[in-house]
Formats: structure tokens, C-alpha cells, sequence
DNA sequence: TAAGATTGACTTATCAATCTTA
DNA sequence: TAAGATTGATAAGTCAATCTTA
């Protein structure tokens, strides 16, 4: 049977969802930026480094803990590196242990607040309807294949 | 005054929200990919280019429909030409106008059904309350800065 | 000049291939 | 060997600088 094309109705909500996130990311991304010159993806290595390593985590558990695959976490502090945001150290066991620089350090404490400033900004906008809404869309859609 | 740290119960809405178009965009993508080869940009603006242009689309209008700016719409255009998927044609007033290769055309074709398949497959997963508060979302997030 | 587009440099993301060493 | 990580190629996205031509 042929596939019917997507109505009207049907296209709004679909670019309704695919936008819904991303917008939001982008815009406390930028103030991220602003504030202290940190990407997204570089404030989420220093956060998980600074609390679940206490400043020092193998690299291992900090791919797990972001969802990410060793490839994508080695690309991105190879980067970070050269900005002197972290540091590497090998260990027993064929181990990295990624450290925080000073500097890195300093830069995540200054965008913490504005993070959480940022996020609570947005989630202040919905009302309980919706947050029940995207924690079930959320999990539904993360369920099966 | 000093911001509180996100608390358990915001990071967990935060990072449903985060992911929840994105989760969505990945699968369809893939679809897509596996049956056509198509990316998912190559699918927008080939979808477009049919639809508005009849199948011969001036450029910068293209980039609008999509929200796109010019230079991003000319870097996937210059793939896309590489891939054998489009041309590209200069006429009057510095325009250039986009057209579908033969090629481009068929793999679209390929790919409308099980585009709308599998954002319909999607969409069948969602009650009314939460369509609503997927649309709701998405226009507040939309307006002001 | 300025509208329309391209280019180059850089960041991020994915995949497969390759290194390194217990 | 195989666990842990790096590398290289390619796609995608952003921004600023640079064509090109009416």
C-alpha cells in the first residue's frame, strides 16, 4: 500500500519537535560562549570531570557518562587540550586520566551559574503540563529501537 | 545573588528536552540513509527544490525556505553537486537557480515514503496532550530572544 | 556600491582503521 | 590477543573574508 504523504498538521508538529530542543541548546550555549568563551560540548566534559572525577576521571567513565564513543571524546579533548582547558595523563592499564587545568577549572566555575541561570530561565516558561509531556515523550521515544 | 545549582529534578527536564527532537531526527535521518543514501540535508533540500521550484529553485529563496544562511545552503549545495544530486545555473541579476538531476529525482522518491513513514510512526506514538504541549513549547521557545 | 554567492578556517560529529601495551 | 585510545577521512555548521557582476 502506498505511503500517504505527510499532511499539513502532521509537518508542523514534526518541525515543532525536531526544533524544540536544538533552539533551546543553541541559546544557552551562546550565553555559555559569552560568558567565559566555552562551547557546549566543552562545558559538559569539565562539569562531569570536576563531579564524578572530583577534578581527575578516567577517560573511559567519561565517555560512558556523557553517551558519547571513545573516538568523539578523544577528537574533542585533543581540542580542549590546545586550548589548555584539560590535561592527560596515562596510566596503569592502557588508562588516560584527564585532569583540569587552572584555567580550565576557573572557566567552568564561571559558567556555572550562568548555566543554571540559562536553563532555569527556559524551564520557567513551562507550565506542569508540558514538563509532564516532555519527560513522557522523552521516555518513550528513547525506549524500543 | 548567588544561582542555586540545577537541582536533580531540572537537569533531568533539562535533558529531556535536550535530546528529544534530536533522538527523533537521528532515527528518521537513518531511515532515510539506509534506503536512498540521502542525508537528511540532502532530503531538505532536495524536497524543497520539487516542491516550491517545480523542481528548479533560486538559491537564496531555497536558503530562506529553509532557514538557512547563504553560506551554509552553498557549502551542502557543493556536496550535493559532488554526489551527482543537483546543479546549479546562473542567470540574470547574479541569481543562481538549483535543479534536480536525474539522479536526485529518483532518490528523492525513494526517500518521500519512508520519510513520512517513519515521521508518521513517530507521531502515531503521541496523545493530543502532549501534541499540544510539543506545539505550545516550540512557539514560546520561538518568540523573543 | 551592494546584492548574491563562494571560499577558507575552524568546530563538531561519525566511522573505520590503526596504534599501543598489558 | 584485546582493551583502551588515537588518527584520518568525510560531513555538517558557523563566521568572516572575498569574489563577481549588475
Amino acid at each position: 500500500m502506498p505511503t500517504k504523504p505527510l499532511s499539513h498538521q502532521e509537518l508542523r508538529i514534526w518541525n515543532a519537535l525536531k526544533h524544540i530542543g536544538q533552539d533551546a541548546l543553541v541559546r544557552v550555549a551562546q550565553g555559555i560562549a559569552e560568558a567565559t568563551g566555552l562551547s557546549g560540548p566543552d562545558f559538559g566534559v569539565l562539569s562531569r570531570v570536576a563531579d564524578l572525577g572530583n577534578g581527575d576521571l578516567r577517560q573511559q567513565t567519561l565517555a560512558e557518562s556523557m553517551g558519547w564513543d571513545k573516538s568523539r571524546l578523544s577528537h574533542q579533548l585533543t581540542r580542549m587540550h590546545k586550548r589548555g582547558l584539560i590535561r592527560r595523563r596515562s596510566v596503569e592499564d592502557r588508562a588516560v586520566m584527564v585532569t583540569l587545568t587552572r584555567s580550565g577549572r576557573e572557566k567552568l566555575d564561571s559558567a556555572r551559574p550562568v548555566h543554571a541561570a540559562s536553563v532555569r530561565n527556559l524551564l520557567d516558561r513551562l507550565n506542569s503540563a508540558q514538563i509532564d509531556s516532555i519527560l513522557q515523550i522523552s521516555e518513550s521515544l528513547g525506549q524500543d529501537k
